[in-house]
DNA sequence: GAGTGGTCTAGACCACTGT
DNA sequence: CAGTGGTCTAGACCACTCC
């Protein structure tokens, strides 16, 4: 990391290999490898079977976000968490969500819209849609008590996801939720998730005005 | 990972420890590391000396986001990337970089408007502050022909950074440029780059509307 | 086909931290 | 202070892929 930073080695630039690494810095192959790999975890370098390894071109590195769990990120800044059920109702698959419900039926799948506070402010609205046909005991979950992000966590298998972040303005009903004016600007979270490929929940989640998503590159 | 997703261990549970594991998938304990080391580092377990390994009690896992390289991101949709300076000039710190800058003089700020194209269509508005105490080159750069962000890259040591995404509305100026109506919901990322500790850049970057910013869990 | 990285092993010592 | 994970070593074999 160093000699990259440093600009010894350029990017582009085929790097000695592991073996001579290993020699010049007096330790052994294996300890090379597991810092070569960490810094190609990084996105600082490329490597390649037999085609050896390079700085990459573009050093920019991955920027890693942890998934924020709502009651924790609210937690950790010293502020009371606080949960609202607004709705919950059996529902057809909402058209934003793309066919990702696929053919399911209507009255499988639960429309889930709530509310999570901080120190009685809200902070995230949240419409959320859970297959029945995946998750057969959502049915007789009561999401009033528990939100629905921890009653899956606690109930579900891990699953795959994919998450998109976009802005959008509040419209009136938002608005009134956050007491901010029609038209501010809200950062909204629409995320998927799947388990054994079976659509599991998709949710679409409104940040309070001026909400900031920070990461470390 | 198989005994979690099949809850064998549930959430906070306690498992086996390295030694035991070794012996009961006979193989090594190093190879039980990597992958308790794997594990961990996607969020599913927790780790900790003397305390052993659990499962994570919420198992989102981490989502990896790959920062953007613009023209990369634009080629890989098919579409040409173009690149206009708008503008270049000594400028003073903005006040939104917050202190990013100390007391850095003046003069001692370069300051690059830029627009980013795909197709000839603005893709991403770029406002950029430059130190040229860290990068004494910089002043020379003439960034009407190479993009602030490549030669930023082919001539910058690696540093480390903070990036921070919120949602905002477009200005009058930032509508003209993507052809937009004023108040029109834009995603923005900020981001501050050091080099051995100094400032070295902040940008903020304002994406065309309708832009979703998507990464996998 | 040869050379690179990928992965595993068996063993060792160390650092941290909970009891 | 004992027990856990963290890390390193020396050696080996394998998989891939470029020449």
């Amino acid at each position: 990391m160093r000699k990259i930073q440093n600009r010894e080695w350029l990017p582009g630039a085929l790097i000695p290999k592991e073996s001579e690494l290993a020699a010049q810095y007096g330790v052994a192959r294996a300890t090379v490898n597991r810092a070569l790999q960490s810094l190609a975890a990084t996105g600082l370098l490329e490597r390649r079977r037999r085609a050896g390894t390079r700085v990459a071109q573009h050093p920019a590195r991955h920027a890693q976000l942890r998934i924020p769990i709502v009651r924790q990120e609210i937690e950790a800044q010293g502020r009371a968490y606080g949960y609202r059920l607004l709705r919950q109702q059996t529902d057809s698959a909402p058209g934003e969500a793309d066919g990702f419900f696929g053919d399911i039926a209507k009255g499988k799948i639960i429309h889930v819209v709530a509310l999570h506070l901080a120190d009685n402010d809200a902070y995230i609205f949240e419409d959320r849609w859970i297959s029945t046909v995946a998750i057969a005991a959502a049915a007789e979950a009561d999401f009033a008590k528990v939100s629905a992000n921890e009653w899956l966590v606690n109930n579900v298998p891990i699953s795959t996801g994919k998450i998109a972040f976009v802005a959008d303005i509040a419209s009136p009903d938002i608005a009134k939720v956050f007491a901010c004016k029609t038209g501010s600007p809200v950062l909204c979270a629409a995320r998927k998730t799947w388990h054994d490929g079976a659509p599991v929940t998709y949710v679409r989640q409104t940040f309070h005005p001026g909400y900031r998503l920070e990461m470390d590159i």
